[in-house]
DNA sequence: TTTAAACATGGTATCGATTCCACAATTTAC
DNA sequence: GTAAATTGTGGAATCGATACCATGTTTAAA
């Protein structure tokens, strides 16, 4: 790979001439143009990226964050990202947590070092040591999925978009309805998409067993061990259960089918996810859209608009959609 | 973000016994070492990844290529590169082709702009432009998932598992065998499986109606359209069918259901994949474990190898395992 | 005691770009 | 016809590290 400074000895003008026409800054004469693109044709220089970086701080790389690249939400996620990343000539260097909180705070420096010109962060905690970190950035920010005080976001309308479930469940005549969650250090997941089932029953003067809220983590498997407590655990069996996510419901209704409950007719189920399977489980899933490669759309779109000097808003709340299909 | 130069100053030494403490190169007192760990410990000092890459030519960031994110096996690959490459200090530049061809080779080149000290590729063609230029790549290549004369790769033994589960379903009498696969461009998926189906029924003397064999994409919408026109247009219907990706087959298995024709008693369905919903469909699916994760570690580690100057191998193949559950 | 390793340190060139500045040659303005 | 812009170009500094080389100081060997 030929460096600048050899083109400029090829196309016989000095190395600053070749900058400025590779950058079109300054002036260059029609003439001497035309012999440096031709030499960077035959030769098919490229200039080093490293170098570039080194003196003008810029490296058109975006550093992503995220608990892992092994759900469907993060892949959409890292997908509408690229999208609109890839176009501007932007890469992502990837930076995977396997949802360990610690990790989250180290590839921050981590990518602070790499110099990437901004940062995305698919979060699953709101804890305040990173909030400080994060904010302490002097390179821009976006974070997807939970809601800081300082920091721009892009969030789901997690606590409407519970009462919206539970709320539909009720409409469909349920009175009894479990609740399969997750962690409340997930603000978004865990904790708001709680309080809206809490607030829902409560606002519609429905009661609420104890043994009706399990907390499982995020994979199929907890979602059959959650079924699995609170059938059994339980005076009255809720004839409806609200599972915070696609995979923790299919974990339910596994549990359900294997003794021989009937979805929808003895229990139904609801989540929140819009996984491509969840149209071909049996019965389908009824569940919310939550527009994911949006996110990952809009993540991409506020950094670069702040790369832009635009201003960047502090948060943008997405919008979602129930996904009527028969397991309600 | 202070720079060798300041720390050199705080510590009072010279810029060259500052990055001799840093890499363990040269001597260094314990006294100069000291002031200069308390100093870096103060200060937060990194050292700049940029000017690093620039002198020495490491980048410690590993290239991957690949045809989606969107898919579990592509981000089972990817977290088993991740988890060899993460524990080694390296980072993954990630570089999302969507399926286009033409993109394979323009990132293979922006991947060698950027300097990565190695590239990854999950490729879907063993075109030969493409392997003429990971052949005249100077830095590391390894291929995951198509085989390539000269060039090292990680491959699955896709004829062999072919010819398994052909010689499976014909073990549990089937004789009317149906097939369901993607454009055989893709050499791995595409060609060696068909051809493997091909071989075990003539080896076992068995007919195949063209009708029989099909081909989708690697969705589940197009598995379910090959269904439709394999059992609308066959004189004699399949009593089984090996779809040659697990969405497929669950494609196939929502077509299926949808005529009424129960699985496995009316018809039998086998897939290759082993996704993570493939055993809570209903029936679960018998499918072919490929170790995706081990995929990407094996090419993790065949790269770090490499740059260990240590040997790398030609050619690994994974194993594989079958999966037996109710599909048939 | 002389000689040679071993240890310790700093100076300087270098990696491959960009950018500011000085200078020269043209053009334009008055 | 002179002053002032405009245009075009190259030199040199710089970004933040590494690495080679020269020099000086100790320590060990002969």
């Amino acid at each position: 790979m030929p460096t600048i400074k050899e083109i400029a000895e090829m196309a016989n003008v000095s190395r600053s001439t070749v900058s400025r026409a590779l950058n079109n800054s300054g002036y260059v004469s029609e003439d001497a143009r035309k012999r440096i693109e031709k030499v960077i044709k035959q030769t098919g220089y490229v200039p080093s990226e490293h170098a570039k970086a080194l003196r003008t701080k810029k490296t058109k790389v975006i550093g992503v964050i995220l608990p892992t690249i092994q759900t469907e939400t993060s892949s959409k996620v890292v997908a509408g990202i690229d999208q609109v990343l890839a176009n501007q000539g932007y890469q992502i260097l990837l930076a995977n947590t396997h949802l360990d909180r610690e990790k989250e705070m180290e590839y921050v420096d981590l990518l602070k070092v790499r110099q990437v010109d901004g940062i995305i962060l698919i979060a699953t905690n709101t804890e305040d040591s990173l909030a400080k970190k994060l904010e302490e950035l002097t390179i821009p920010v976006v974070v997807i999925g939970q809601e800081f005080e300082q920091i721009p976001s892009i969030v789901y309308d997690n606590y409407q978009a519970g009462r919206d479930v539970v709320s539909y469940l009720i409409s469909k005549g349920h009175r009894q309805i479990g609740f399969v969650g997750v962690d409340e250090k997930d603000q978004a997941v865990g904790y708001l998409r709680k309080q809206a089932y809490l607030d829902e029953m409560e606002t519609q003067q429905l009661s609420v067993e104890d043994t009706w809220i399990q907390r499982g983590v995020f994979d199929i498997d907890s979602g059959y061990d959650a079924a699995k407590r609170m059938i059994q655990h339980s005076n009255q069996r809720p004839t409806a259960i609200f599972a915070v996510t696609d995979r923790l419901a299919i974990g339910v209704m596994s549990y359900l089918k294997e003794v021989g409950l009937q979805v929808p007719k003895d229990v139904a189920i609801i989540s929140i996810g819009a996984s491509e399977i969840s149209q071909y489980t049996v019965p389908a899933l009824t569940t919310v859209d939550y527009h994911n490669e949006q996110a990952g759309i809009k993540a991409a779109e506020q950094i670069l608009a702040y790369l832009d000097a635009k201003k960047i808003s502090k948060k943008i709340t997405l919008d979602y959609r129930l996904i009527i299909r028969n397991s309600v």
